[in-house]
RNA sequence: CGCGGGAUGGAGCAGUCUGGUAGCUCGUCGGGCUCAUAACCCGAAGGUCAGAGGUUCGAAUCCUCUUCCCGCAA
């Protein structure tokens, strides 16, 4: 049987394991994989190429960079000449023109962490935290112009822990992502794909994040709102509040049966608790900017000035 | 060369500018007090001050280089 003439789209680690899954599919002819330029990141603005350009290298795949795909000469040219049958998108950051959705026979297909067409967007692992669901899950859409509003082919859900964070929450999804290719691939071989219509009374949006988002507000967000800040927001940007005008990136509270007023703080028994909207909580783990991330008690061992928190 | 903070007993820090016996809070261990305790009192163990080189009679401290950690920015 003919193999499905592939390109895949995907530019960080999360998109590895999927790629990986396309290279082990023997219905797959993987043609070449498509990332974000190299660029300067982290701290002493090093050099580094994406993870899915590492392993393209590693495993002498075709790949190539761009950060304007829609435009790129050689890309489009390449693309245009492959007789594809498939392009699969996960991960990539760049919107892509209906030119190039055009192109392939069967169709461009995205690999979405949510169940579509709830939280379509930029960050919808994350905002599945932050809105405290107890699952969610991968969808593979049928890519059209407009942002995660395609037909649904597939979809399989996940549980979410009480436990879960957004890394840990990521780290299951890349991996139910990549396990998604065969039964995916399977339905195309089998003729049994189908487009199904997303629900439009049931659509949300999940948009990028950004920083001052996870800025906590101890007189409006509950107890429960900034747990969930916690897990949503961990990694990056992290919940936080000011401590003495400096960054206190919070990563773990417990509930404290203290009577504190919302937006108080003190210290009892050397651990710090402030009042919340709707209860009190004990800062259990925090890092101060320039820090380690360390316990409320080890905090104040050391740290010997008037503490304002804000 | 993107900006900045940091490395000192098990933990968190002070001491570095101005070189001269290794200090604080906590933890651990032992003892005491107590009906009892996370409280209080007494005592003990535990550190080649991140690493290498240099200056000096003498370096945690001054000079040079290296490694590692963290915040910002991207």
């Amino acid at each position: 049987m003919k193999k499905l003439r592939t390109i895949f789209l995907g530019t960080p680690e999360f998109s590895v394991p999927t790629l990986k899954s396309i290279c082990n599919n023997e219905s797959i002819e993987l043609l070449a994989t498509i990332s974000n330029p190299d660029k300067k990141q982290n701290r002493g603005q090093k050099i580094q190429s994406p993870p899915v350009v590492t392993f393209a290298k590693e495993n002498n795949l075709k790949f190539f960079q761009t950060d304007r795909i829609n435009k790129d000469d050689e890309i489009l040219e390449f693309l245009k000449k492959s007789e594809i049958d498939l392009i699969i998108v996960l991960a990539f950051s760049q919107f892509i023109s209906q030119e190039i959705l055009d192109l392939p026979k069967i169709g461009c297909f995205n690999i979405h962490t949510s169940i579509l067409p709830k939280y379509r967007g930029a960050a919808p692992v994350q905002y599945a935290l932050l809105n405290g669901d107890k699952s969610t899950g991968v969808s593979i859409q049928k890519m059209v112009k407009k942002m995660d509003a395609g037909d649904i082919c597939f979809f399989k859900s996940t549980k979410i822990e009480d436990e879960d964070t957004a890394l840990s929450l990521f780290e299951k999804l890349k991996i139910e992502a990549a396990e998604c290719i065969t039964p995916f691939i399977s339905l195309i071989t089998n003729n049994e794909l189908t487009f199904n219509a997303q629900d439009q009374s049931a659509i949300s949006f999940a948009p990028l994040i950004k920083k001052e988002d996870a800025k906590i507000k101890l007189a409006e967000h509950s107890v429960k709102k900034i747990q969930n800040m916690i897990r949503g927001y961990f990694v990056w940007p992290k919940a936080y509040l000011y401590l003495n005008e400096k960054i206190l990136k919070i990563h773990e509270v417990e509930v404290s049966g203290h009577d504190l007023a919302p937006g108080c703080f003190k210290i009892h028994m050397g651990q710090m608790l402030v009042g919340a909207q709707d209860g009190s909580i004990r800062l259990k783990k925090i890092q101060l900017q320039g820090k380690k991330a360390m316990t409320d008690i080890d905090f104040l061992n050391g740290y010997n000035q008037e503490i304002i928190i804000t």
